[in-house]
DNA sequence: TATGAATGAGTGTTCATTCAT
DNA sequence: TATGAATGAACACTCATTCAT
């Protein structure tokens, strides 16, 4: 087996003008990789976007992975905060299923709408680095996890298999809004798509 | 704007020999494809795990792209048998909404589950040829209407704009579907979840 | 229509050191093209004999044409300047027929003698880029012109035709001296070739 | 040294359909040439354009410079054709110089007119096998010697050089013809050129 | 610490030529 | 003898990465 490839930033960036040529990279190659896609991207590019050589590039980065793998990692992490912000809606109102499936949804769209290209290519093109295809799992496993308890604290639910309503309605939610971002169909707006989605997990889920 | 890459294949092989290369050389990308993801894939090891020469690769196609276009073709075309089998279920037995529904999401099970990989490879990570692109949208489209059909025609249909609710199910079936594929569940069996999506359609479109 | 080639340099060198390794790639693929022809010139062959990777050679040229047109540049050029010291010569002394004859073979015997191989792999082997093809058209047709009025302004041209005269007498001069130094005769020196040339467009052009 | 290429073509058709197939072979070469360039020609095209297979045309020619050997060998006919017609002049009328000199102009423009761009390709762009390079000296020469008789048994003539005039005029003619030929300018026609080029050599070459 | 020149393994593609059928 | 499928050396060109300055 070769050697694993570091995915970590080389050093932490402790002076300011560091931490401003690390974003100007990483801001960069948000843009490169939204443009050109994954294959068509280089770190040539990128560093040259940045206004940076790409010697300075590799000075805060070990190689091209890493790059996306910060990318990855913001993205990574707004998910994260969204799955949180679920679990304590769930567990302050555990009764609010329309609510938290309303809030979710809500989430997941503000989030997938920011840079739908850029997310393509980070989550679909491009190989992610098995740390954060382990991470993003583990926020999904989370969020079924959410739902599930807030199913199994409302007397309306219909469904028996809570386990795999909660996944269904979790992956309805993603690659629904994913899709919904990505390839936008001609005549549904944002909001109608986000109500008409609830709308379905609500009758999937509840009783009359 | 550069000259446009061709993408269909160069040349039709005339005796039975070539034909054998040809699938060969198919079947070989496929697995490549699969192994090493699009950017990992290179022509010459297409041809080597052909057991070919690169030449004879380069007979029968004009460049790595169009390789994919004949998989992600074959592919095209069996989701277009899926699609039209729906049509014809739709225009023989327009009221049997739960019958079309489960025959959708089993034609499309049955069709996703075949080699999963590739597939994300053909329809995620590689960039589309543009022509195979629009093809894609209008099978989907086809879906759309064919499912708005099916809603105009049944009475207890409970949704009021059917094109929405056509749109939202047919994605549905086929996000949610691939996903099951892509990244299959630990506790969730093949026909739980096929059972468990067609429960949940049939809850969003019909009165109960 | 295909993209044209680019065929200027990619970037301008900043530093020292790359100054010198654009020289060395030029100078190499002088010798190369002018040792193995046009089509058994590669780029490989030529980044190997100038001591540097074929990555540099690709960072300062976009592509192999690009390299041949520096140089038939740099021949271009040399041709300008003779071109432009007969006209200041035709201007200066209109009257000076002989002398301007003679200026003229001077120079092209002179700028053709320096690497006649090399020269007919420029001029006469490779496809020389259209805008260079155009230029030393136009410089023909300035020489051309120059001639022109030399012949108006002195009496005792016999010539009617001073256009096509002076059209025969710059094609001479190019073609005979291209000629005699591709493929030197045994036995005229390059003196008498020169002195016999002016003899012959001197009594072609003038009254006795 | 490397096994020096053959040029020769491989096996003399005796019967008709090989024949045949050899001129066909050999049309399709000039037309490829011709349209393509050197660089541009290959053997797949040219079996193409003749309608016959690739292994066809490796039964009659060894290799791709085989084929355009023969094209060259056709030119190199022609001239020596024109060459030896002039001697037989020179032999018949040794004092008709004007005559001779319009009949040598006169056979040359007719030679060259027929393909320009095939002759370019054949004598300029692609290397040439040495024994037509020899030859093509060779019949150079006996135009020179030819021309010099000519003038050695003219009273009329002025030169006293007879061995460089010679060349000069031999060279005139045939680079100033090709030139014509190849770049036809815009305002001079054919018959213009004809005997403005033979003006020019006679009054070079003769006293007035 | 920043620069950017330099590297070279790797990849797509062509085309002269062979040889089994 | 004709065919055309197959071959593979050769070549143009890219891009992640290094390192001297």
């Amino acid at each position: 087996m070769p050697a694993r490839k570091p995915v970590s930033p080389r050093k932490q960036p402790a002076q300011g003008r560091s931490r401003f040529t690390v974003r100007q990279l990483v801001e960069a190659a948000a843009r490169v990789f939204e443009e050109h896609g994954y294959a068509g991207a280089n770190t040539n590019r990128i560093a040259e976007r940045a206004g940076v050589s790409i010697g300075s590039l590799y000075q805060y980065f070990p190689n091209k992975e890493s790059i996306l793998a910060v990318l990855l990692e913001q993205h990574t992490q707004e998910v994260a905060n969204a799955v949180e912000a679920i679990r304590r809606h769930v567990a302050e109102e555990p009764h609010d299923l329309v609510g938290v499936l309303e809030h979710f949804v809500e989430d997941m769209v503000e989030l997938h709408s920011k840079n739908p290209r850029l997310q393509h290519v980070l989550l679909d093109e491009a190989p992610r680095p098995p740390h954060l295809k382990a991470r993003l799992q583990e926020l999904e496993q989370a969020a079924v996890e959410s739902t599930e308890i807030l199913l199994r604290a409302n007397p309306q639910v219909r469904v028996e298999d809570h386990r795999t309503a909660a996944y269904l309605a979790v992956q309805s939610i993603e690659t629904l809004v994913h899709r919904f971002v990505v390839e936008p169909p001609d005549e549904v707006s944002r909001e109608r798509f986000a109500a008409e989605l609830v709308e379905m997990l609500v009758r999937y889920l509840r009783k009359d």
